[in-house]
DNA sequence: ACAAATAAGTCAAGTGAATTGATTTAATAA
DNA sequence: TTATTAAATCAATTCACTTGACTTATTTGT
């Protein structure tokens, strides 16, 4: 028996975790903003114009931000904006995908620059590692290429893979990676490139990137439901991702839901709402390249079949929708995901008319109740690139930890 | 056309802010573990020892803190506990319910000192407000009578009602109190208490019950069922309430479910699932004081009507008790309630076996997927309580705001 | 054209909570 | 009896933010 019971408790702050904070405060100020003064930035942090001078002076000798030309407001002497530097931090961003691996390496405003992609051998991860090493190794040499002094400021490398993990698998499922969760993946990627790295769920990312330059963004309560090969949600809560207790929240693909009809059998949702579903209606091979294209032209084509998925799926998704804002009260729903646009837009269409819920408010913010995100194989890339930086930058992240 | 955007920032932090949240460090970790010394408060939050010892010495000129008597563990200089004063602090909580309203008032350890309640006239707020103020005043003059010092330590006062606020009626609802949700309450009752005061659903009110003294204490990743008049849930998300954009997250009971067998139609979850519900069955007043003795003797008694809707019930609460698994992710979900202990009890063993879902982890933490927690009439407003308390010293609230 | 008003931004001194490093106190272990 | 370990304090230092006075640049009003 140890004496010494181990203490839960948050972790304490100092000045240097104030300061830190306040830096990243600024930069999220302007990601959120554009750019914005001095003067404006004191104004919307209410710390003293001093400090925010200061701030902004070493931030722009870290080359973080630039001033822009100054701008005349009316009376006073003009204003000078500043702006966040492209420059001035770079992130890669690594999906594992069942068939496929993508990587992504984007700059602090999240430009793309580099966008590479390789097959998966069946073999695992012991296999695959080594492609996603390689791959790696190939998009800095290309970014080294294009931008000399950008593997300087590498912040880090973001991994998005299905989740969940670290769970017995619960029904037999072939798109399961159970190899895959339990392979240490993190380390022999941090190993291989040198560089921090962290591991999300694919809709997770999804979310991170329709925060950073998505329909999500500069919003702090936002459901980005995910429609990929599964079936999943990114939680942007308080202007953060909520991952739960074990990384696995959002995984509404998993819930159990009635199948109509049917008496009281259940089913998982992501068996109906799904890439995955739809490629076995449609007899097509999920590794196919081509296959947003093919499912473009189904769609296009119609068919009783492919109607009847759809309304099913729709229908299933609208009272998703409705439990999402009963449960969250967010500002806005997302449906984005791994598919073709055309097929997230269709959906989005369908799913109308809402069903009544708490968010069918008379006095509705701008945003819609149910918007289409971004709908791209690369989403999820850019999204495990984008976290980085939120890492690095966001002031979440930093508020209560010590900075040694 | 105004030239100055709205610039939407976090806030910064200083000297003051950094302090601010040290010391609610300090008073949570009290909480959560009980007593602890200086150099255990210093491991656990990664200040110095120095640090936390002008802390300490500052909380206990504060009364907020006491020391115990110094124990020896094992080599060096024995350690001094201190805890917490449950005299440091006092708050009032108030639940406002269909019929009746409940006052409550607490100390900073969450012992009851005072317990009133009150009949809710039916001429609505208006005449509502008279009642109430005038139970909170008695309340105080018994407070004042019991420990004279109190009054000088009272950091706010609680509300708590049924929700969702700020919503046009969805569907035509006699248990929806829309009068009361349009009322200025909060600032009428600021009014005539003089006392900061902030309001809640009871749902919320009753997990921060769960949290400070029920069977979430210490969770971070909990979320408790609240089975009352309606049905609720409070979110407990990365140790703190989450309350949605508009605050009326976690409000389940509208969630719209397939009645089963009947085709596509749809149904409020609480139109099931309620204590409303079940006086409706019963054919009980839910005004009625002794409602909770009538629920239980019905469920001593049994027959087939009731055990029809509890197995119906539970159903659905298992089929909801994996949805809310797969959507947080939680360490525990809880099933309280403003109902009898009988009821919540019977309803967490029925509910059993629950489904599988990613909760459901071979390395089970030590709580169990689904408990019963606090059942009593007085949970709410006991909640209602504890929520000035946590604003005031819940490091949370505090760590991104300065100290004016 | 000139003063007054307004706003952005800087300078220089002051503040205060935490850190650093040395020291004291009190127990167990050898 | 001495060494070791741990809790806690003392005194000096640090550093990011604040304070208050000041400079600069523009518009407004006469």
């Amino acid at each position: 028996m140890d004496r010494r019971r181990s203490i839960r408790a948050k972790s304490g702050t100092n000045l240097g975790g104030a300061s830190a904070h306040n830096r990243r405060i600024m930069i999220d100020a302007l990601r959120v903003n554009g750019a914005l003064s001095r003067a404006d930035l004191a104004r919307a942090t209410g710390l003293t114009p001093q400090a925010v001078s200061n701030i902004i002076e070493e931030l722009a000798l870290d080359g973080l931000v630039r001033s822009q030309a100054s701008v005349r407001r009316g009376r006073g002497q003009p204003a000078t904006p500043y702006q966040l530097v492209a420059e001035g931090a770079f992130a890669i961003g690594l999906q594992i995908d069942r068939h496929v691996t993508r990587t992504v390496i984007v700059n602090l405003v999240g430009d793309v620059l580099i966008q590479m992609e390789a097959k998966l051998p069946p073999g695992g991860p012991t296999q695959g590692v080594v492609v996603i090493l390689d791959l790696i190794r190939k998009a800095r040499k290309a970014l080294a290429a294009q931008a000399p002094e950008a593997e300087k400021r590498l912040v880090g490398l973001g991994v998005a893979m299905p989740g969940p993990f670290g769970i017995n698998t619960l029904y037999d499922d072939p798109w399961m990676m159970t190899a895959w969760q339990n392979f240490p993946l993190i380390d022999r990627i941090a190993e291989g490139t040198g560089l921090e790295v962290a591991l999300q769920n694919d809709a997770a990312a999804a979310a991170t990137a329709e925060r950073l330059l998505g329909a999500a963004h500069g919003l702090d309560h936002a459901i980005c439901i995910y429609f990929g090969y599964g079936l999943g949600t990114g939680l942007i809560l308080n202007g953060e991702l909520y991952g739960g207790a074990h990384s696995n929240a959002g995984e509404i693909g998993m819930i159990l839901a009635l199948v109509p009809g049917d008496g009281l059998d259940v089913e998982p949702l992501e068996h109906y709402a799904s890439m995955a579903a739809l490629c076995k209606l449609l007899n097509l091979d999920p590794s196919e390249p081509e296959l947003f294209g093919q499912v473009t032209d189904a769609l296009m084509h119609g068919g009783p079949k492919l109607d009847e998925w759809i309304g099913n799926v729709a229908q299933r998704l609208r009272r998703t929708v409705q439990a999402l804002e009963s449960i969250f009260d967010p500002q806005t729903i997302i449906l984005c995901g791994g598919a073709p646009r055309t097929l997230i837009d269709r959906l989005v269409a369908e799913i109308q008319p809402l069903l009544p819920s708490i968010a069918d408010r008379a006095s509705r913010y701008p945003e819609a109740r149910l918007q289409a995100g971004l709908a791209d194989p690369w989403s999820v890339a850019l999204g495990a690139a984008a976290e980085p930086i939120a890492r690095t930058f966001d002031p979440r992240f930093s508020a209560i930890l010590k900075t040694a």
